[in-house]
Parts: C-alpha cells; sequence; structure tokens
DNA sequence: TAGATTGTTAATCGATTAACAATC
DNA sequence: TAGATTGTTAATCGATTAACAATC
C-alpha cells in the first residue's frame, strides 16, 4: 500500500507551523508538544500529528518535537529552503506596495521582474533594483530566468489574459489578487487573495 | 427540527456566486442554471443548489434562477445591499493601497478613517477625505461612528495590541493582513490574509 | 405535452477527532 | 521506573455528490 497523499488542506496548514516553529526557535524553545503548538494556533493537537504523520515521524514519545529540527524538515518539505523568483504585473497601488514587501524584496520570493501594460508607467522604479518593464518583453525575461512564480496585481478586465501569457512563459503557481476566476491548464496552480469577497462572507453574521 | 444553519465554508462561497450573478446581469443575461454558474466557477452544480437552499427557494424547476433576483437575494443574505464603514489600522505602504480601492473608496466598504502609531505618519492625506491620525483618538473617532469592520495592516509585533484596540472600540469583524494568529474573544470574527503563507503552500507542488 | 431543472434525500467521500499501544 | 507524548487506527463528524420526485 503506497503512503497516501497529503490532503491539499494539510498542505496549507503546514506554512502556519512552520511559522510559529521559527517563532518558538526565535524565543530559544527547544522542545514542543503537539499541544502546546496546537494551542498557539487554534488546531488540535490530534490533527498536528496528523498532518505531520503524512510527512514522516519527527517528534520523540514522550518528549516532543524539536523546534529548530521540526522547521527545518518543515521548510524542505514546503521548499522553503531556497528562493523562488517570483515575477509581478501589475504596478498599480497593490503591486507597488507587494514590492516593498521585505520577503519579495530580499526573502524567501524575491520580486526580479514588473510589468505593466500602461506606458505611463513603463521605467518607473518601483525598488532600488526594480523597474516597470512593458509586457511585450515579459516572456523572453521569465525565460532567461526561469521564473516559475506569478503574482497578479492587474484589474480583473485584464486578468485572464495577462495569465495566460504568464503560462505561457512557464509559470506554474500564480498569486491572483484580480478578483476574477481564472481559466488556466490543469497543471497550473492559482490561489486567490480577495479581501472584498472575505468582508463579504464576514458581515453575513453582524 | 429546526433549519440547519449556513456552515460557514457555504457562507464563504456566496460572494462568489453573487459576483459571477453581477456579472451575468451586466451581460444582459436573464437566467443562469445551476450547471451554468457552477462550470463559471469551477463549483458542482448540486453543490450551488444545496448551498443556496439553506437560505431559501430561489430558482424555477425546468428554468434555472432569475440572474437579477438570485443576485439580489444573495446581497441582502449577505449584508451586501448596505454599506458598512471601515476603520483601517495602518499607513504603510499596503494600507495605502488599500485605501486607493474604489471598493474601500466609494464602495461597500468605505475606508473612513486611518490611524497609524508612527508619528510622522500622521497628518498625511492617503486620500482626499481620509487623513492619517494617530492611534489614540481610535477608540473616540470608532464608538462615534458605529463602525464595525477594521482591517489591521500593521507589523506582526503590532497587531494583537492594535487588534485589541479594535475590539475594545467595538469592532466584530477585522480582516487581518499582518502575519500572526490573532487571539481574541468569541464574538470577533478574524480571516487572515497572507500571501506568503499562500505562496508557500504552492511552491509545495512545484 | 415533453424537456429541463429545481430542491431535497440518501449515499459517498473525505477530514477531524478520540483513543491507545508503543516508547522515549 | 513512572509520566508524558508520539504515531496510527478506528470512530465520528461534516461536506460533497448522485439521484430523483416534483414541477415549471
Amino acid at each position: 500500500m503506497p503512503p497516501k497523499d497529503a490532503p491539499d488542506i494539510v498542505v496549507r496548514r503546514l506554512p502556519y507551523y512552520m511559522r510559529a516553529l521559527a517563532q518558538a526557535a526565535e524565543r530559544d524553545q527547544t522542545v514542543v508538544s503537539s499541544q502546546e503548538l496546537g494551542a498557539w494556533l487554534g488546531v488540535s493537537p490530534a490533527q498536528i500529528r496528523k498532518d505531520l504523520s503524512y510527512f514522516g515521524e519527527f517528534g520523540k514519545q514522550g518528549l516532543g518535537y524539536e523546534v529548530a529540527y521540526l522547521r527545518d524538515q518543515l521548510r524542505a518539505i514546503l521548499r522553503a529552503d531556497r528562493d523562488w523568483q517570483v515575477v509581478l504585473v501589475g504596478a498599480g497601488a497593490l503591486g507597488t506596495a507587494l514590492a516593498h514587501y521585505p520577503v519579495f524584496t530580499y526573502g524567501q520570493f524575491p520580486i526580479v521582474a514588473v510589468f505593466d501594460n500602461d506606458p505611463a508607467k513603463h521605467d518607473r522604479r518601483l525598488r532600488e533594483d526594480l523597474v516597470v518593464q512593458p509586457v511585450a518583453g515579459m516572456e523572453q525575461a521569465i525565460c532567461d530566468r526561469g521564473i516559475r512564480v506569478g503574482i497578479l496585481a492587474v484589474p480583473a478586465g485584464a486578468a485572464q489574459e495577462v495569465a495566460e501569457g504568464l503560462v505561457a512563459c512557464g509559470i506554474e503557481a500564480i498569486l491572483n489578487y484580480a478578483p476574477i476566476r481564472l481559466s488556466l491548464p490543469e497543471h497550473v496552480r492559482v490561489q486567490d487573495i480577495d479581501p472584498v469577497a472575505v468582508l463579504q462572507s464576514m458581515t453575513y453574521y453582524l
């Protein structure tokens, strides 16, 4: 019986486990139990143990998990032990804000190229090392560098077309800020970030 | 047997149904089937019918749903037929970008006050009608206007404290951009938006 | 009427939790 | 050793899907 793949919902929790462990390590905590980790994250200890068990055995009975070790294991599992160059499309207010995030500047997901269709924005310098370019040059730039991750911060009307361009350039993971559902090939992962939809679901309860 | 409350996961899908219907209405489409709506959204027709059935009967057998009618019903259910004034805390790059979103300017969630703890930012004008104020005046401003929704766009280190301040002011729903889990009273709804966690879960598959 | 599609029930599928033997 | 906590199995819970009578 082959080991079961971790469900996507489990994979999506791992970054939160990883972050909690990184914070614990910064506090010089050396060991943590599933009980404690769960309390921090609002998750049951059983769920944490079950989630981790999809990927291996990381703890010691009677003791718990070594903080630094488990953090490093999760980093390796999520491929967070390396950088992923990112291409940003859309240099409006949101794109500009994202370009200044530390994680997108020196962090794990450096934005290395920005494109926009608005000629008024071309050559604008978003950062020391980042100049807005015309979308026409996108394919070339992405292929040359082997970039696989894209962030879409364009208006809804342009999103589908731009997304197809990204996919044609070899992008396999897209973080989509445009409030529209993208239709893309199966192999491309898309995650939407939509603050309005989130707020609208919250006001239901008010 | 009392009717069952809709699960939260259903409520979270309604904004997407609502948006698709609004777009269909703009195309002057008058009627839509669960089949068609599901195809647009990448959801099964059965799921759409089941989801809607938590809230009432909105369709006609053999025909489908009247687009404008169902859109309006969903608007009423989600309380999207009114404005919700929003308070923004954090006037950095992200907060500034959010302040310029149309939906947060003239839309359903107008940001009516911005606070920041950095004196250098005080009195900065984010928009025609929006000036950054010291956090000290927050409670007063929120209570005066009866604001119930907050957006948190401050660094992780300040988030918990600021969130507690918001709750003390009567805020009941928080959209949290800080990469940290907030511990707040049960009655306060919190939704996190964390692009890094999302990207990290996607790179697992690359 | 005949064809289509809803609303709902029952079946299926998948995720979470409880419980406990293994063992540090 | 005694106490604690893991990893895993089985039980439970909840969400999705399939199917179909009702009916437009």
